[in-house]
Formats: C-alpha cells, sequence, structure tokens
RNA sequence: GGCCCGGUGGUCAAGCGGUUAAGACACCGCCCUUUCACGGCGGUAACACGAGUUCGAUUCUCGUCCGGGUCACCA
C-alpha cells in the first residue's frame, strides 16, 4: 500500500463505493445524435433573478431544439445562502414563466430522474469517493491551514506584489507533508480541508472555444483549490465538475462571471478522467446606472426589477417577460415572431451561438412595447380572466369592481379588440386600473379639465345641450355619429376635417373637437377607445346622467 | 494590480475586407382618422481613439482609453 492509499483510506475509509460504481449507476444517456443535456444549478435562495430566468431559458431553448434534456440541480453547498422553502420558491418562480425541466428536483423534498441525488447536499458520499480516488492518486491532499493563514498569506503576498495570489507552489505549506505529519495531525483531530494538486505550470497556457465568447486563451490554473471545506462538502468547483459528469451535461452555460475559473474546471475533469463538456458564458443582463451613469448588473438589492417576482407583481403577463428575453437572447427572434405571429415560443430555433458577447442593458420600453402586442392578440375573455387573476393578489379594489359583472367587464375589454389592428393601451394588468376607471361610477373622477381648448364654454354647453336630445342609445355606430357629425353645422364647426383644414378660420372647429368634448362630459378622458361603444356599455341612463352633470358644472342648467 | 471578456445611433442589435452601415424600441413629422389608438410613410441619430496590414478597413493586427468580470473553506 502507497502512502497515498493509506492516506484515502485514512481520510475516507467510510467510503465502500468505487468511481466505477458510479459510472456504472450512470451510464451515458441514451439520446439522438446532437441532443444536448443542460441544466440550470441555482442555490436554493428562493429568489429568481432575471438573470436566472434568462439562463434557464436559454438552457431550455438549447436542450429543447437539440431533441436532448434539460434538468433542475440544487447547489445546496453553502448554508449560508440557503433559505427556507427556497426550492419551492425557485421552482415556482420559473413555473410560472413556462421554464419546466425534463428531470430534477421538483419540489422541497421531491425530485424525478435517473441520475440523481439532484440536491448536492445529498451527494456528499458521491464527492467524497471521487475525492478519496484523487488522493490514492496523489492529485488531492489534506490541507492544515486555518482561515486566518490563509488570510495572512494573501495579505503577505499582497505586500510582496505578487500578481498571482493564494496557495500554490511555494506557498502551499500543506501540499509535500509527509504522510506520518499528516496521519498524526488528523488523529490529534485536526481540521482540514481536502486540496487539489494542481499539475498547473505557472507558464502554462489554457484554450478552450466557449459558444458564445468564441476562443478564450487562458494562463493554467496553479491554485490547489479547495476540493472538500472542512465540513466534508464540496465547494462549486468540484461539485460541478462531478454532478456534470455523473448527471452527463454536455453544455454548461452558466454567467460568465464563472470565466475565469474555467482553467480550474478543465483541469479537474481531466485529473479525474472525465470528458471535458462544452461551456457557454452568458453576459449578464445591465442596467444603467444613475449614480455613474456607465451600467451595471441588474442588482437583486437595488433594482426590483432583477427579481423576476417584479414582473408578476406589476401585472406583467410572463410571457411578454420571456419574449423580451428572448429578443436579448437571439436578435432575430423578433423576425421570427413577426413571421411565426402564432407559433409556441419554446419552439423558436435558438442558437446558443447568436448570444451577445456583451451585456445588454435592460430597456424597459422595449419590455412594455413587447407586451402590448401580447397583450393586444389575447381575447377580451383572457384579459378579463388574467386582470382578475392578478388583481386578487395585487388590487384587491379592482378585483372588486371587475369581479362584480363578468359580462361588463369582458365587454369593456372587447371594445376595439379582435381585428388586425387592435388597440395596444395595455402592457400590464396594472394598467387596467386606469384604463376602466371611467366604467364605474365608483372610480370615475368629474374632471373636465380634458375639454378641448379651442372650444369656449359656452359651446360646449350647446354641443352637449344639443346632443342630448339628438341621443339615443339604441343607434349603431353609423347613425350615431352621423347624429354628432348634425350637430357641427349649426353651432359653427364642420363636419369635415379636411375642410376645416384648409380654412380653419371659417369655423370654430371640426367634428373631432365635437367628438371630444361629449367624450370629455362622458368619460373625462379626451384618450379613449371607441366612444360610441363606451356609451352603449354605460347605457342610456348613466350616459345622460353624465352629460347633465357636465352641462351643469360648466355653468349650464 | 494580474488575468479574461467586451466597445456599431439614446437602447437592443445586423453586418465580419469594398454596403447609400439593415431592422426593432424610444423620439419627431406627415398621412389615414369623429377622438384616442392601430396602421402606413418619412426623419433625427452610430462603427471609442491612434497606429499598422491592405488597392481598400466598422470588419484583420497592435497600442491607448472606456466599460464589465474575476482573483474565498460563496455560488
Amino acid at each position: 500500500m502507497t502512502d497515498n492509499e493509506k492516506l484515502a483510506q485514512l481520510l475516507f475509509g467510510h467510503i465502500d463505493k468505487t468511481p466505477e460504481y458510479y459510472e456504472e449507476l450512470y451510464p451515458a444517456r441514451d439520446l439522438p445524435e446532437g441532443a444536448r443535456v443542460t441544466r440550470f444549478a441555482p442555490s436554493p435562495t428562493g429568489f429568481v433573478h432575471l438573470g436566472s430566468l434568462f439562463a434557464s431559458l436559454s438552457e431550455m431553448l438549447i436542450a429543447k431544439s437539440t431533441g436532448g434534456l434539460f434538468y433542475l440541480r440544487i447547489e445546496d453547498t453553502d448554508k449560508k445562502r440557503e433559505v427556507e422553502d427556497g426550492v419551492t420558491g425557485i421552482v415556482k418562480g420559473l413555473r410560472d414563466f413556462g421554464i419546466t425541466f425534463d428531470e430534477g428536483v421538483t419540489g422541497k423534498d421531491s425530485e424525478t430522474g435517473d441520475y440523481g441525488p439532484y440536491t448536492q447536499s445529498k451527494r456528499k458520499d458521491i464527492y467524497q469517493c471521487f475525492a478519496k480516488k484523487l488522493v490514492e492518486q496523489g492529485l488531492a491532499y489534506p490541507c492544515f491551514c486555518t482561515e486566518d493563514e490563509i488570510a495572512s498569506l494573501r495579505l503577505k503576498q499582497e505586500e510582496m506584489g505578487l500578481d498571482t495570489k493564494g496557495y500554490y507552489g511555494q506557498f502551499a505549506k500543506c501540499r509535500d507533508l509527509s504522510f506520518e505529519e499528516q496521519e498524526e495531525r488528523i488523529k490529534n483531530g485536526e481540521e482540514y480541508t481536502l486540496r487539489f494538486r494542481s499539475p498547473g505550470k505557472p507558464d502554462g497556457k489554457v484554450v478552450f472555444e466557449d459558444l458564445i465568447k468564441g476562443k478564450i486563451e487562458m494562463p493554467e490554473n496553479v491554485q490547489d483549490i479547495v476540493l472538500l471545506k472542512r465540513d466534508g462538502i464540496p465547494t462549486y468547483h468540484f461539485a460541478h465538475v462531478v454532478d456534470d459528469h455523473l448527471m452527463r451535461s454536455t453544455h454548461i452555460v452558466r454567467g460568465d462571471e464563472w470565466i475565469s475559473s474555467v482553467p480550474t474546471h478543465i483541469q479537474l475533469f481531466r485529473a479525474c478522467g472525465f470528458k471535458v463538456p462544452k461551456y457557454a458564458h452568458i453576459s449578464p443582463i445591465m442596467k444603467e446606472d444613475e449614480t455613474t451613469g456607465g451600467k451595471r448588473k441588474l442588482s437583486k438589492r437595488k433594482d426590483p426589477e432583477a427579481a423576476v417576482e417584479f414582473f408578476i407583481e406589476q401585472g406583467y403577463p410572463p410571457e411578454s417577460v420571456i419574449e423580451y428575453l428572448l429578443t436579448i437572447a437571439n436578435s432575430n427572434f423578433e423576425d421570427w415572431r413577426k413571421a411565426n405571429p402564432a407559433a409556441d415560443r419554446f419552439s423558436f430555433p435558438f442558437n446558443p451561438k447568436k448570444m451577445s458577447a456583451s451585456g445588454a442593458l435592460f430597456d424597459m420600453n422595449k419590455m412594455i412595447d413587447i407586451s402590448k402586442n401580447v397583450i393586444s392578440v389575447m381575447s377580451a375573455e383572457e384579459v378579463y380572466d388574467r386582470t382578475l387573476a392578478w388583481a386578487e393578489s395585487y388590487d384587491k379594489a379592482i378585483f372588486e369592481l371587475l369581479s362584480r359583472d363578468r359580462d361588463y367587464g369582458v365587454g369593456i375589454f372587447s371594445i376595439d379588440r379582435g381585428g388586425n389592428k387592435p388597440r395596444k393601451d395595455i402592457a400590464k394588468w396594472s394598467d387596467v386600473k386606469s384604463y376602466t376607471e371611467y366604467f364605474f361610477d365608483e372610480t370615475y373622477s368629474e374632471d373636465f379639465a380634458e375639454m378641448p381648448e379651442n372650444v369656449s364654454v359656452e359651446d360646449r354647453i350647446a354641443i352637449l345641450g344639443e346632443y342630448r336630445k339628438v341621443y339615443d342609445p339604441g343607434d349603431e355606430k353609423q347613425e350615431w355619429f352621423e347624429k354628432i357629425k348634425s350637430l357641427c353645422e349649426p353651432l359653427g364647426f364642420t363636419p369635415n376635417v379636411k375642410e376645416y383644414k384648409k380654412t380653419p378660420e371659417l369655423f370654430k372647429g371640426h367634428v373631432g373637437d365635437v367628438s371630444s368634448v361629449i367624450r370629455v362630459a362622458v368619460t373625462s378622458r379626451k384618450n379613449t377607445p371607441d366612444l360610441c361603444s363606451i356609451m352603449a356599455l354605460l347605457g342610456k341612463e348613466k350616459t345622460l346622467a353624465r352629460i347633465d352633470s357636465c352641462i351643469a358644472k360648466l355653468g349650464g342648467k
């Protein structure tokens, strides 16, 4: 028995499985040629960042578009980050946006799939098994340095003006301890971490091809990084390598903050005898920083829109957020959407190579525009139902008002909806509040400030007075409009807009101004959907009452 | 500071050696129009800078500057 084997036995005597056992347990996946296996691997913080949604969306589409598979793994190796019910929050948060998994964690204590467990804290033996192997091969060793010692090492290195700091080469104090010393210190109960014995050379180079960033050349890793923490739990690096190998991920898609640790990962994969997967490092979603004028990553702390929950609260349909993210991910998405207006958004032929190598600024304007389009093609019933579902949690007042009378509510959303030129007033369900205000006496305010300024108060009163006489709730739109036109000439207005534009000096205004007066009287707005339909929905009594009230308020009788 | 990545209009972005440098959002104007919208048409606005290579650089190389990331027993 070599010293390394003795050390492995000393450290991991309780491990009775071999790497071969796991290799067999988790065989290569039986998938068609070219199928990609991707994964989303969050910490159970319960918080879904917009960037996480972006990443998981990309990962899911890569798998889907290649006939592959997409799974969810929970990376809970750091207890400090853990939040109660964090897993549930993440699963639900993603599901709200249509992100679903073929296998992996499905809830607090549940999972599906043959490559589990999919929660890292349940895989301790697996990591240790591979760690044991590494020790046997002399590729890993226990390090007894305390955190304080490591910190002061760093300080010392800074003083020395070293470019590469950390635990490597001559600074790796525990690297070449004799077996006897190791044995004695362990038997004395000294705590230790397990470090990787990096084969990297200071002047060595690694080259790899990132799907998004292209060819990247970096110095080899020389750090003896920690594989297993003091508590025997793996660090991200080690867990990534064994999990993604055993779960047979083919493509690692993750934020580009990871790019600098790729040399370490590649080294680890090779040391373990695993095939190195393909990497795709995606750029973060940025936000304009008012204080510096520059860009910065969307921040969980500073930016409410960093949380995916924000969009739900605001009432953006999840599919709007997804469509927006898709335009950022692959800029040809918009063209595809134009050509396939009704196609399932997840059937979009996503191409990771088309992702931007630099971070995009989050553009709320664009988000709003996309969302307006999404909502504009929904049926009135859908708008009604979804507004209600949203309002039930986020705006009780609207919920109460709208749910009182379904036909009336659907009626509101039916105005100017449908056809190939639908209105686009609503970007999110919270917009519905102001959009529907004047349909309810409770929220309608008698405010006539928006009356057209070029129409005198006397004329306003006259218009309303005359209109009131001819108004017939039974009129169809054509007849309805003819009546408004008929008011014009006797009052000094013209029913003909073109004529007015030619010779404005001849008239007090045109039929548009006349309609405006009526519109403002009935709705208190100058911007509304089709007035005729609004009046029909309001009904004769209410319409007349509002006109009368307006006349009175204007000083008429 | 070392090491990486990036830099085309206000924003997102095509283009990857020769283009009048696409398109979308935003903004402005016009048309359509009973209003508001929708739609249509048009407009303002860009290759960070400096050297190379080349007959020719937004495209290739180098440098500068600027932005971002990373250098944990966090992920």
